[in-house]
DNA sequence: GACAAATACGAACGTTCGTACTATTCTGCG
DNA sequence: CGCAGAATAGTACGAACGTTCGTATTTGTC
């Protein structure tokens, strides 16, 4: 019943060399990824999509089969990217609190990444999905979700390496770094908050140092 | 030009009678806050909010003259009603630290009323309009500007009633009691995070010991 | 260079959006 | 009660939405 549209010769190979297809779909997810943090994800529209890649509803509806499968394609996409650019950049670090430090510099940075130029896809996406359950809603969970096990993870490692006290709860210090990443994003944004970065990283210092080992 | 279309026969005197206009209008505000809040600034539609109240269209536009008129109308309404439900109730407090939690207490009550079954409007509100200038986003700042000087205001006289440390930021208290109520919105909103309230409540508890009188 | 498949286009669909007009019903005061 | 004005309903509009379909163009392979 349902249309395999841009289907592959090969599905189950990633090839490196991409096909026009493939290269012209990464185009339009940049450009879509671009256009959801500025007007939200209900606010991407097939029809400014089009216009802003320069193509036809059609042609670029067919890639995607329908608006739900390009939403989830944009998150998709946004999360890759957040993990290029706020994940692995952080590993390279040395475990424990350098570790933890950069994911959340790396974090603050991506937020504000000029090729955002609305702010995080994925935290404007959770404020809008939050109340209407499906498959976007679940995508969006689901990328939070192991961001906050992944901040967790560092924590704990910086436990084991004693820079943080063996007593510190992992999943508390996750959820106010998170509060902090999302203040700083909610300020900057809508109250044009020049600061925000500076306090930012204050809470941070503060927050490690109250963990840390006596 | 502007058609006048809810013109008072009083319209500077505020009378506690209430006409038939200003009864349904008000109605139509309450039920209007319970759609945003679930479906967000941007979902609201002047249809279904007709449908919701059991109105025709042109009925309930008559009330507003515009959408966005109805949207500002919307934002009011749900700042008195934050006033009442979280400000208000704070100032019976007494000054200082008491009053400060109680503002933090109450807010986070507010993002879990029954009757915001979608959770705070105006932090809803915030991630959807932060990147559309215009007047329903400066209603929105303005509204997040003066809670702010509140809480910075409460900050200071816990200061002065020797509860606060003298070098204590208040600007820095508040960014991060914001960030805090932040996190609990999306937390429990996005992930279902039961523990949200009980984790902002030690955050917010370590936040104030951190800058205690020694 | 031919030929099948992949890709893109243009036009049209049914629906919903906000808004404008006109007509009808209701409310409250003299 | 009666009547002016307020309040609500009805109808219609142009635009934009997601989607479908048939056709044209482009791409990659033999």
């Amino acid at each position: 019943m349902a249309v395999q549209t841009a289907a592959r010769v090969h599905p189950n190979r990633a090839s490196p060399v991409k096909t026009k297809g493939e290269r012209t779909r990464d185009a339009i997810l940049d450009e879509a990824l671009r256009l959801v943090s500025k007007a939200g994800l209900d606010g991407l529209t097939i029809g400014t999509l089009a216009e802003a890649t320069g193509m036809s509803k059609s042609g670029l509806f067919a890639h995607f089969g329908s608006r739900d499968e390009l939403l989830l394609a944009v998150l998709a996409h946004g999360q890759a990217q957040f993990g290029e650019v706020v994940f692995q950049p952080a590993m390279a670090k040395p475990r424990g609190l350098p570790r933890l430090r950069a994911m959340f510099v790396n974090w603050l940075a991506w937020t504000e990444s000029a090729e955002l130029p609305g702010g995080c896809p994925m935290i404007g996406g959770a404020a809008e999905f939050d109340d209407k359950p499906g498959p976007v809603r679940d995508m969006l969970a689901g990328g939070q979700r192991t961001w906050i096990e992944t901040l967790k993870r560092a924590v704990r490692q910086a436990i084991e390496e004693r820079q943080l006290a063996a007593d510190t709860d992992p999943e508390q210090i996750a959820f106010e770094m998170f509060g902090i990443a999302l203040v700083v994003h909610h300020h900057r944004r809508l109250l044009g908050y020049r600061k925000a970065r500076e306090r930012a990283l204050t809470a941070l210092d503060s927050l490690f140092q109250r963990h840390a080992v006596s």
